[in-house]
DNA sequence: GGTCCCTAGATACC
DNA sequence: ACAGGTATCTAGGGACC
């Protein structure tokens, strides 16, 4: 039997008490199929130096006659190979010690209690992990693969429901084909939001030319997309059948790891029914990470379930508009829809037409996750290829295990040993060390300036971690010439240096590889620019980004502090350098912050600046790039609140496209009500347009008579926090604390990551406390005219004034008395 | 009950 | 626990008068 397959999912299973691993994948006929494969399953014990020969015999007979007996399984060491290594870019003698299952490894591993082993290494991967390095079968790649059809051979431990089973006997890579995975997405709606504490009402699914709503409340008129069933009990039976009769590849949920399977699964153990949706008619498993504090996953067997709101989490709600991540907020983002409007507020009152309704909104939640999927498939799949994990986990993994796996995957290249994972006790010590210095940022001179050039540096920390060879294999114990020397360094305490070899080493240079990656899509996205090829671009910059982090993450396990803290110090190094030579050059720089740096143009022009960048990139190391971000109009930049010294973080800037970019101002922060953030963001667009403070003037007192005059709508003053601790952790009581207690009253969803509303109503009697005033949307009220005046309009247009020495506290608060007396 | 200083908390920038 | 450090700013907490 010989066809081509593209792997999708990968699990595994014990056979006769061997490790067996089944792929889930198509053919390019559609066909699903699972195949059956086992891979060698070694670890690596790693020798002290100056073994000789004869004790390095005598050890491998002592470890191949090891036996062990666990939990009544026998099991031992199958073989065992002497091999010439590298572990962390060092040469050495390691034994490859063969079993018969990944699962025994580490009880083996345990028993190599031998003086002349240093150290046990590779029995850490996952046996996923390990198996994809190993037969290179990797996700998401076209093979041509044969072998023979093993429907019987498994039978009674493995019955899939797939068109064949194959038993892997050769694999070859062949070319790229298009193929397109059958998506199912779904939603439920129920009456209570605690996991189970409710009935589910529906659930929709929406497939490619397929859509439906089942529920068993039944209403007079009924849409064709509606089905009815008796009760919940059909109700679920009813998804699983669609869920098997549809068969999808991904089986696509939004926040449904948290929510939706497990709500299913725990109305299913209710009813006692099977919620049997696996291939092979399993229910899902559910995984815990953590402490309790994260959602677990939930994995489903030969269907990929995938939660969109993970991936869009940790890899693009950095560079996302949207306040929340909401689906409503995501999709209008990325899709330009958004959700039915519906209010969920009384389930009980729901007439036959709200009902209508309700089915339509369920079925646009489908709608909308099936669209998300679609949009990010390309990044997903690109990511699992580059990465070599499976799409389940992709699609789920934080930053820093993303760049692990991009690691592990590539070990072999370099004929390295992987490290292993650091224990509990070390990631204890690694949190509670002394945190090394970060970035600089220039203070800035408060002002309105005109004719700025932007540079900043291309991915900085990756390109020093390139260009300087640092890593924590690279990291040389002591001074040695002909090395790279970091800045000096405050270091535990001690002022120090740190020296990394010339000799290039396999972190650098598989960071290379992603810098090119980054560069690729940077430059899609210039020929083709769109939210998907933006996305996608920042993705990768968010990767390459985040190998500085990772060598700093306490759990990685290439973790380098002494690497990280030489990273920062070039940071540090080549920003204030470029200020100075910028300087030199006879510019005047404004401000700095890690990467970047700011200045005036004065009496130069802009063919000056860009000979002036390509004499700074003629002196750098290395793949170090320093680029033009860009030439602008006007600028502005502030003081801190209190006192006088440049605020830091803050600054706006018009392109001479008239294009506003507007960064850390109360503006772009969601946590101040729209009143505010709106005022301020056309005062500063009326003054990088005019040029001068006059015409936004005018603007900010026709503002405050309409606040005085009570004109403003509710949803202007809603002040939106997100609650970021369980309500009962919180040592001081805040006015959003209040909010969320009252929202929970209300039954309303008030838990970690929930987005508390309120707005500052006025009171007859004196209140000492903010918190003593709010009010949640529902909440009948008045706005307090004083509080918002005050506390939102003039902090955030205070300072902006101020650079014209324009006093607005009078005008703000001064005329008050006055315009009270109107009423 | 007011003032002062500090911390907690949220959210931004890179 | 699940990339890092730097920074701003509000409201509350607590000491003191």
């Amino acid at each position: 039997m010989k066809t081509d397959f593209i792997p999708f999912d990968y699990d595994y299973f014990d056979f006769c008490g061997k490790n067996y691993v089944k792929i889930i994948g198509r053919n390019s006929q559609g066909k699903r199929i699972c195949v059956m494969d086992s891979c060698d399953i070694y670890f690596w014990a790693i020798l002290k130096e100056k073994i000789n020969s004869k004790k390095i015999n005598k050890l491998i007979e002592k470890i191949e006659k090891i036996k062990l007996n666990l939990k009544g399984r026998q099991t031992r060491v199958e073989n065992v190979e002497l091999h010439e290594k590298n572990f962390l870019g060092k040469k050495v003698k390691a034994l490859k010690i063969f079993a018969t299952n990944y699962k025994d490894l580490h009880d083996i591993a345990n028993k190599l209690g031998f003086p002349e082993i240093e150290c046990r290494r590779g029995y850490d991967l996952g046996f996923i992990t390990h198996y994809i390095i190993e037969r290179k079968i990797n996700p998401l790649c076209w093979y041509e693969i044969s072998g023979e059809f093993a429907n019987e051979k498994f039978s009674g431990v493995e019955n899939l429901d797939v068109d064949f089973c194959i038993e892997l006997e050769s694999l070859k890579k062949i070319e790229d084909k298009k193929f397109s995975p059958k998506i199912l997405s779904y939603d439920i709606e129920t009456n209570d939001l605690r996991i189970g504490g409710g009935e589910i009402l529906m659930i929709s699914l929406v497939s490619e030319n397929f859509k439906k709503v089942l529920t068993w409340k039944k209403t007079k008129d009924k849409q064709s997309y509606v089905e009815y069933v008796d009760n919940e009990e059909k109700l679920i039976e009813k998804f699983v059948e669609y869920v098997k009769k549809i068969s999808p590849d991904f089986l696509v949920g939004y926040f449904s790891d948290g929510f939706d399977l497990p709500y299913l699964k725990a109305r299913a153990n209710k009813l006692k029914i099977p919620l049997n949706l696996g291939l092979d008619d399993s229910s899902p498993r559910f995984f815990r990470k953590g402490f309790g504090k994260d959602f677990g996953t939930a994995k489903i067997s030969g269907v990929i379930h995938i939660d969109i709101l993970k991936f869009i989490q940790t890899a693009y709600s950095q560079y996302m508009q949207s306040e929340t991540l909401s689906l409503n907020e995501v999709a209008k983002e990325f899709l330009g829809d958004q959700k039915k409007n519906f209010d969920l507020d009384s389930f009980n009152k729901i007439s036959s037409q709200s009902w209508e309704d309700y089915f339509e909104y369920c079925l646009h939640d489908s709608i909308l996750t099936f669209g998300l999927f679609e949009k990010f498939w390309p990044d997903i799949l690109e990511f699992s290829r580059i990465i070599k994990e499976p799409v389940f986990d992709i699609s789920r993994n934080g930053l820093s295990k993303q760049v692990e796996g991009y690691i592990l995957h590539n070990l072999e290249r370099f004929n390295e040993i992987p490290e292993k994972r650091p224990t509990h006790d070390e990631i204890g010590k690694r949190k509670h060390r002394k945190k090394v210095e970060g970035a600089f940022v220039l203070e800035p001179t408060p002002g309105l300036y005109e004719k700025i050039a932007f540079f900043d540096f291309t991915s900085m920390h990756t390109s020093i971690i390139i260009s300087m060879n640092i890593s924590k294999s690279t990291l040389l114990e002591k001074e040695e010439k002909d090395s790279y020397e970091s800045p000096e360094i405050e270091f535990e305490g001690k002022k120090t240096r740190f020296y990394f070899s010339k000799k290039q080493g396999f972190l650098p240079s598989l960071m290379e590889e992603i810098l090119e990656k980054r560069k690729r899509y940077k430059e899609e996205y210039k020929k083709n620019p769109n939210q998907i090829t933006f996305a996608r671009s920042n993705a990768f910059k968010l990767l390459s980004a985040s190998v500085h982090g990772y060598i700093g993450f306490f759990g990685a396990r290439y973790y380098s502090l002494e690497s990280s803290a030489s990273v920062l110090a070039f940071v540090r190094k080549f920003n204030k350098e470029i200020i100075e030579e910028v300087t030199k050059a006879g510019y005047s720089v404004i401000y700095g912050d890690t990467d970047s740096i700011a200045f005036l143009l004065g009496n130069k022009n802009e063919e000056d600046v860009k000979k002036l960048l390509t004499k700074l990139n003629s002196e750098l190391p290395g793949v170090m790039e320093l680029e033009l971000e860009g030439f602008f109009k006007r600028g502005i930049w502030v003081t801190k609140r209190t006192g006088t010294f440049g605020a830091k973080k803050k600054y706006a800037l018009i392109g001479k496209d008239g294009k506003i970019k507007i960064r850390g101002f109360e503006t772009v922060r969601r946590n101040w009500c729209r009143l505010a953030r709106e005022l301020q963001s056309n005062i500063i667009k009326l003054i990088l347009e005019e040029g001068n403070e006059k015409k936004a003037f005018e603007f900010l007192k026709e503002v405050i008579q309409r606040v005085k005059k009570r004109k403003i709508k509710q949803e202007e003053i809603i002040i939106k926090t997100v609650l970021q601790k369980n309500l009962s952790e919180y040592k001081a009581i805040t006015p959003h604390v209040i909010a969320a207690r009252k929202m929970k009253e209300k039954g309303l969803p008030s838990s970690i990551g929930n987005l508390i509303e309120y707005y500052i109503a006025e009171s007859k009697e004196k209140k000492k406390f903010v918190r003593e005033k709010v009010k949640i949307p529902g909440e009948s009220g008045e706005y307090d005219i004083s509080y918002y005046l005050e506390r939102q309009i003039l902090p955030a247009v205070e300072n902006i004034f101020q650079i014209f020495s324009k006093d607005v506290k009078e005008t703000i608060e001064g005329k008050r008395q006055t315009s009270l007396g109107d009423f």
